[in-house]
DNA sequence: TAGGCCCTGGACAACGTTGTCAGGTGAATG
DNA sequence: CATTCACCTGACAACGTTGTCCAGGGCCTA
């Protein structure tokens, strides 16, 4: 174990590890052998791994997956970057990406993006940098050139919930046009004509989709939407309130109010929960307990666990060499009916 | 720029990333001085500093992370395991954590152990092994000295919401004991003498933690617990379903539930919703429209965003060199009254 | 004009691992 | 007994980056 002069490795001090020339010393073994025991490679005899794994054993010696991944290339690692983490509808989706990274054996690194184009930018770069092998997005920008090195370069990319903008990619969406056109339309059918539209940022995929589902729905029934029915924002609760207050107590206020997404429901359902006049409403997503409130929440529900199995599924089969074109793939939306959506105009 | 006779390197292929010694060679300058540029060392004149973003530019380079971690040391990257990222209960926490990290310049690696030891320390290792600086966890398990030697090597680590088992760590939780005695007594004071308690796995030290607590309660107020009073089990909505129905259909029932987490108060409140009698509750952990269902839901909140701050912080005090012995904080929890736990005995 | 200093730039080793390849040992075979 | 062969084992280079150190050139001063 010639070290060299300058810089003598005396005790292992406290904060360093052991590495393999450190094990292999001790074992009195080539480095070369410990590693292959490390990676149960075969060629080594019995006793020889024996003596190894008690080095190991004795020395606490753990691999140093950054050398391996240097070596290797591949560093068995994706990221996730979803709009925000605390969020409950990214949880499930966080989860089932989880679990498919997990069942290729590969970890998930993951980050929030805040709605924020730039952060989202510096996150993606930052995992590129660590060289992730792939990356799943919800994108909160609309120009992801700033990828396209990256992925000429072999990180595989998957856009999740939204689009990807001004670049192809693998992409997997929840039909938001089409799951907003039915809750409309779900309400029209129960009588209403005066409907109103709150939803989030119109820059946001998603959002505007859902928009156009919402006129398509009032075009299809021949209904004008009249100046007043449209709120378009941010889903800050205070922003939400006032929305919906407006279009309540407009001199011919909305019978019914179709909720852009879960944010905007629960705060929709906390309005109108104050209120004595029964007021229609159907949200986009899901929320927990919608079912227990009285009257029950009727949601169009788009299943995020779904979303982020699928893409994971998309981006690992990237990995294992796929090459074709990027795909689109859209799920659908599922109305659950539960009675806020069927309540009938009372004026 | 002489090359390996062995594996001259032709056209960059696809898939392969230009490195410092491409950019360098097509700007013209030497290695280190493409590092200096990149990492913004000073000691480079304008000119060449140009040249070479040029390059960079050109070639699409981005420095490879997993090389400049193998040479110091720092990964800038923490890991946190976590029980079920698509629990809502861990969503704030989890970007809590991801906040504190982002301030300090570190990306955040994730994992569910699926309250698993076993699946805990699998995940765990893999950290480990790819250097994390610090780790965060959840624990499933109860003996956790395979730590040791990660955390003698360097390995910042910090509990959070239940202790370590067997090892001595720095720590950060709810009161349990303190919040669940609160809500019980709460019940009392309503008028309550014969009280249930649902919780999760009797193994996990916050279910445990909440049935003393619980227990404290009915002993100062000189109750004594009847058999069939106390169910703890899995969370799963079919066993506290049952749980919940026993308890009501036995011959003496109790008129009154306290559940052990927010899983168990979602299904206690579907359960009773579906019944005549009145039965108070009161829930550990807030809930979502808590407050809009009927009765509102009476809980005692923890603040799952400060747990996840300050173990986050904590984690890097530690890491800035902070050498104390292990700390443990206890959080307070909130008792929130909305009045299903304000309803009094009907029998 | 000579001496010395500062500033810029580059050669080189090292981080810890794995792939390649060659050497060495023992058993089986002619 | 010599030879072949299979099987272990280890020396060495390479992955892409950064820290150390030295060389050379320009500029200021005496």
């Amino acid at each position: 174990m010639a070290e060299s002069p300058r810089r003598p490795r005396p005790e292992p001090r406290y904060g360093t590890r052991p590495t393999m020339k450190d094990v292999a010393a001790r074992a009195g073994v080539g480095l070369k052998t410990v590693s292959r025991v490390v990676n149960g490679e075969p060629g080594v005899t019995p006793d020889t791994e024996r003596r190894v794994q008690e080095a190991i054993e004795a020395l606490g010696f753990r691999r140093n997956d950054s050398a391996r991944v240097l070596r290797k290339g591949r560093t068995a690692s994706i990221g996730l970057v979803i709009e925000d983490l605390a969020d409950p509808f990214y949880g499930p989706l966080n989860r089932a990406v989880e679990e498919v990274a997990r069942s290729h054996g590969a970890l998930l690194i993951n980050g929030s993006s805040a709605e924020d184009p730039e952060r989202e930018q510096e996150l993606v770069l930052a995992l590129c940098a660590r060289r992730v092998d792939g990356l799943i997005v919800v994108p909160a920008g609309h120009d992801h050139r700033y990828l396209e090195p990256e992925i000429k370069a072999g990180v595989a990319t998957v856009f999740v919930d939204r689009p990807a903008g001004r670049i192809e990619a693998d992409t997997v969406l929840s039909d938001s046009f089409g799951g907003s056109r039915d809750g409309t339309a779900h309400l029209v059918a129960h009588g209403h004509r005066r409907i109103g539209f709150i939803g989030d940022q119109s820059t946001i995929h998603t959002a505007a989709e859902r928009l156009r589902g919402y006129r398509a729905a009032m075009a299809d029934a021949g209904l004008v939407i009249e100046p007043g029915w449209i709120s378009l924002g941010t889903t800050d609760p205070d922003r939400v309130r006032e929305a919906v207050v407006t279009m309540l107590d407009a001199p011919d206020p909305v019978t019914a109010i179709f909720a852009g997404n879960n944010r905007v429901t629960v705060t929709a359902v906390r309005v109108l929960a104050g209120r004595s006049r029964s007021v229609a409403l159907v949200g986009f997503d899901d929320i927990e307990l919608a079912d227990l409130l009285d009257p029950g929440v009727t949601v169009v529900a788009q299943d995020a666990a779904a979303l982020g199995r699928t893409a994971a599924e998309r981006l690992f089969h990237r990995l294992d060499g796929a090459a074709e074109a990027p795909s689109r793939v859209v799920l659908p939306t599922r109305l659950i009916t539960r009675g806020s959506g069927e309540l009938t105009p009372s004026d």
